[in-house]
DNA sequence: CATGAATGAGAGTTCATTCAT
DNA sequence: GATGAATGAACTCTCATTCAT
């Protein structure tokens, strides 16, 4: 039940966005009740952030599998390869993750926040290990870590949000592959 | 009248989001009756459309007077470099533009999507200048422009909506410049 | 219409007390939606606090003209003697300002609270104007002034609340009286 | 378990007043669930009236032990004492006796009501008795026994609903031991 | 051109209450 | 005897919108 709350109250506010969502749309998405939502969320923000922490998990087990390469650079490109995966196969759950505006004061105590963290702290390890590796030049690990995620991030937004429609559907996913190729070549010569 | 409207709603924009701001909130900051909005705008979807396109022009505005340079590369980078100030400047616009989910069946017939076209044209061709010159290795136009763009977007929409929390604000701005140098280096060695 | 939606709100609260009153039954009352309310009031407790000033205004009017009595014990006896009578012929208005529970916090701030200070005012410098020309042996103004209000308060309240249920109508009102003469009595001895 | 309910009820009642306490709150402080309430009250007003009796039993219970004072003037004076006494100890009692507005109809035939009247029975024998022994000039109990009575009332209701606010909290008590004293004094000369 | 007055719908939330288990 | 799950109605309040004036 919980979970039914949750799958409906998913797919809306990756529809309309939290503050198109209501408890009343959620409830009648699921045919109960307002009132029922509270028995099992304090309030809307409480819903919100368990949606969240389900998108922080799913993102986690999509991406940690690659924790196994033990080659970092390796790891980083296919780490990179993952997190545009997610996002493409899930649209929502990336959305929910980094892009839906939400009460962002109280994010921060949250254990999404936390398994976030986890996540993109795997991630800049992984970089730092290939700059220990000399795989770059560059020893500005930092600034490496944010320059990909930036490109993957824009990556998926762009799509996400639908800004990529003057491109057709094929060359959409064409583009994507292609430039990931160009990002990974890219950074070879960093 | 109708620009004071615009005037207003934009500024309402920039402290509360789209759906925090209201047409009797628009009303009371220009110190006017609701019902006056309607006589300027059918409803606020037109009201909303209006201001895409005020951001649209705004956003050309700013990254026009580029035109001017004429090297290539140089009008590139400058290119870069303006657009990210653009977002960073104005959060709320780059938002409307590129961020904010709104009926895009609309949107593709508005002139604002043209004007948004317009400015993205140019980009591109820019990139078809380097590429003519022979400034990268690489001859995929298309690929290298979508790169870019993708990097540059991703930056400014994590900004925008507010997932570098964990970052000091100082922090953030040392590292988007950072990152913007580190892009165009490797552009370099494309 | 303020007014109306005044009359209609007094009626409701005096029956069934603040919190017992919702916006949507004087909407109903004046048969108007809950929204035109809020035309007129911007919430539940300025409408509150616009009706006990109000009653404060209409308890000062009632009782002010003794002002005139150039006697100071007469002036006294004549207010005490219109406090009741205003209490028994507007108890709605009475346990709006001595009775009814409301976000007091706020009250202190209001102008009806400056108002019902004056009245007040007023009543305790009657008492030294008596206390000043010794018509009491005692000359605790204070005290004296307080012990009479609580008398006068209690009788009202009493009958307000309908705590007298175990007498008759008339026996009531005979009561009433004589309880007045007595402390008037009584208080002569002081 | 039925007095188990009552007494978290009466504390919240204390603490918030009657219409800020649910019965989900109550269910809450005894850790049970509300729908267990209902196993023992048939509704929520059947547990208001059970509370009022309640509180007239604890009334009775700190006033007649002056029933064991022999001479009725010092009876009479204790039982005054005890009266306010009561009132500014469990206001909420007596909130809930003398001034809460309640289904009137219903309440006479509760067995608090009759509870109540002996009380105040009691009180006006003891004035009687006073009378027969001629503490009093006057010999009109009924009147004597009211007008006390409102006075006494008058304290405790205008503490209990907060009309002191006027006055610090010590000068509070202070006035209400003077008063007490000068009602007192006022009643020997009667 | 502009407004004042009004509304119906809907927001988040809490409530007293029921009832199968 | 007690509960968990649920509901329908109510709450305060805000909104986009309309329309006679």
């Amino acid at each position: 039940m919980r979970q039914r709350i949750l799958d409906a109250a998913l797919q809306l506010f990756r529809e309309r966005g939290y503050d198109g969502v209501s408890i009343r749309n959620i409830a009648e998405a699921i045919e109960y009740s307002p009132g029922t939502i509270y028995l099992y969320f304090k309030d809307k923000s409480e819903l919100f952030f368990a949606l969240q922490f389900e998108a922080a998990a799913l993102k986690r087990d999509h991406l940690m599998p690659v924790a196994g390469i033990e080659d970092p650079w390796e790891r980083l490109v296919e780490f990179g390869r993952r997190y545009i995966d997610f996002g493409m196969k899930h649209p929502d759950m990336y959305d929910l993750l980094f892009i839906t505006r939400a009460p962002m004061e109280y994010i921060e105590n949250q254990d999404c926040w936390q398994l976030g963290l986890a996540t993109h702290s795997f991630f800049v390890e992984t970089v730092q290990a290939c700059v220990d590796q000399r795989y770059f030049k560059s020893i500005d690990t930092e600034t490496i870590a944010y320059t990909l995620w930036c490109h993957a991030h824009g990556m998926v937004s762009l799509f996400v949000r639908e800004r990529m429609r003057m491109y057709s559907e094929e060359k959409r996913e064409e583009l994507a592959q292609k430039s990931f190729a160009m990002i990974v070549k890219m950074a070879e010569s960093l």
